[in-house]
DNA sequence: TTTTTGGTTCTGAAAAAAAAGAACTAAAAG
DNA sequence: CTTTTAGTTCTTTTTTTTCAGAACCAAAAA
């Protein structure tokens, strides 16, 4: 039983993050250890204190950590000489997993545009207002990627 | 049984847009109600219109609807002496709509500055990534009405 | 007043998601 | 070899979600 050691601020802000992240679609479990690594002063802990830490099942733990792993919200680290795996967020590379998130949007598009193909011209308006949408999600695409330079210029001014 | 007319094609892009809709997080009588109100000719559905077509039952359709209307993705007309509502997409808001989407852009920012201050100053290159995190997303709640001002303008002239 | 219409609300059942527990496995340690 | 460790996988249980069916209700029509 190597549970972390947290605190009752800690532990409240770890169910609120859970909640947040389930709101944002994540199972429970994803959400609580996605909470937990954002709050334990370790970064890196093993499965067993994952599972301990937040009272879950190994099954319930490993499951959780799969699903986080594919995602590429967490990876692991090995140390030499040690056969557990380290889990941590994958923080440092942050922009990488919102860039994945943005993917949605030419998907939603080219649905949107076969939605679009696919309609009577009759609702002009309805079709306008589509159309307006599509543009604006291509527009959004392709400015999202130049605020991240931008910002980045920002920064190292 | 006032069943909306649909053709294959149009059947099958319900469906793949409830999948989609379903990939969003919502449930599916739901994202099947977006779809067929997306899809159908005419814009404005009974309520009757809407249960016959997707066989759906009427408590069901129901629940799903005010999900919708709750979310703001659907509003509803009547027309005078008719007490039957109208229900249609409120794509002509879809601004708004989008709006309150980015609403959990500041949530977000608060829950995670709420993170980093309680969190030890050990682990300095994860705190800094927690910062970056923080100082991106406030940057993206500043730029991305500004956005939306310049796609207007662009489309104006 | 009685009936019809256009829904809503309240069960309960079915299906899906989440988690627990235990059996299992591969690699390492003894 | 045998045992231990660090998880994984399979099966079962629990919980939650989703939906159907029927009863219900308020306003309008007859």
């Amino acid at each position: 039983m190597k549970k972390v050691v947290l605190n009752k601020k800690q532990q409240e802000l770890i169910e609120r993050i859970g909640i947040f992240f389930e709101h944002q679609g994540l199972p429970p479990a994803v959400a609580r250890i996605s909470g937990l690594l954002l709050i334990s002063d370790r970064v890196e802990l093993t499965f067993e204190e994952i599972y301990t830490t937040l009272n879950l099942s190994k099954s319930a733990a490993s499951n959780a950590i799969n699903i986080l792993l594919k995602a590429h919200r967490l990876e692991y680290i090995t140390k030499p000489g040690d056969r557990k795996r380290y889990f941590k967020l994958f923080i440092d590379h942050w922009e990488t997993v919102f860039n994945d998130r943005l993917k949605f949007l030419p998907f939603m598009v080219s649905l949107l545009k076969e939605i679009h193909s696919v309609r009577s011209s009759k609702n002009k308006e309805f079709n306008a207002n589509l159309k307006e949408i599509i543009g604006f999600m291509e527009y959004l695409n392709k400015e999202i990627p130049k605020l991240f330079i931008k910002w980045k210029e920002k920064k190292t001014k």
